[in-house]
DNA sequence: CTAAACATCAACCACATGGTTGAACGAAAA
DNA sequence: TTTTCGTTCAACCATGTGGTTGATGTTTAG
């Protein structure tokens, strides 16, 4: 196996809290791009940018490969993949209780008043 | 159509990003509790539990009601649903991008140097 | 060599966040 | 009514975040 380390949730749900950082993600799909290509978009400083993009970096979402005076970034895929295996895992378990409140339902729809409900 | 109001990406994120709110949202799949219940494994105040939990339902992700002195607490399922989807999209992309990228590689594994690589 | 391009650094500001405490308030129980 | 329970409020503190600027450092181009 790949011994990739675990990613931090918390660094990569605070990373894709922003809007800038996000469309920034969603920028490098279109493949590479400098600091400065990033930043065209954006009514910002280059150094805000760079900012953005070294807080996407720690939380793994993206790589940083210094070729010569540049800086280019590329998407990462693995720690969203993390993130959205727990909002996966979350759902999952949600379903599963729905079922199973219907099933409750289904199960106490007769009216006899024999059932005691907790709730 | 509901006419649910659309999730704040970034409130949602920003929210997710702690572990203990994440804890929070996954005792809740329990079922519903009050502040002190959802309090109870944290070592932490209640008020400072209460914050939390305001966090979470501004974002959408938990929602509250009020009966007599006790305030209940339920996980909200739309706005993580929201969250997943623009990680859904952004995965999708991605793979979108390695396919395209692994067809090309397939096309230009002739060693013809026809094709101009523009990365 | 000199000048331009790409990016960083340190310092600063304003504001949000995560946590505390002690006092207070409304609802329920005695 | 008095007490207790569940929770909020205001105030405070420390730290993090999002943004700026001006100076600086490297790499490339002229």
């Amino acid at each position: 196996m790949v011994e990739r380390k675990r990613a931090d949730l918390d660094a990569v749900f605070a990373a894709l809290a922003s809007e800038p950082r996000r469309r920034m993600l969603e920028r490098l799909r279109a493949g590479q791009a400098n600091i400065s290509e990033i930043a065209e978009p954006f009514d910002m400083s280059l150094f805000g940018v760079s900012k953005h993009l070294k807080v996407l970096e720690q939380a793994g979402l993206v790589r940083r490969e210094i070729v010569g005076r540049e800086h280019r970034f590329a998407a990462e895929i693995d720690a969203i993949a993390d993130a959205e295996r727990w909002m996966q895992t979350h759902l999952a378990f949600w379903h599963l209780r729905l079922d199973a409140l219907d099933k409750h339902i289904q199960k106490s729809s007769v009216p006899t008043k024999r059932g005691k409900k907790r709730t």
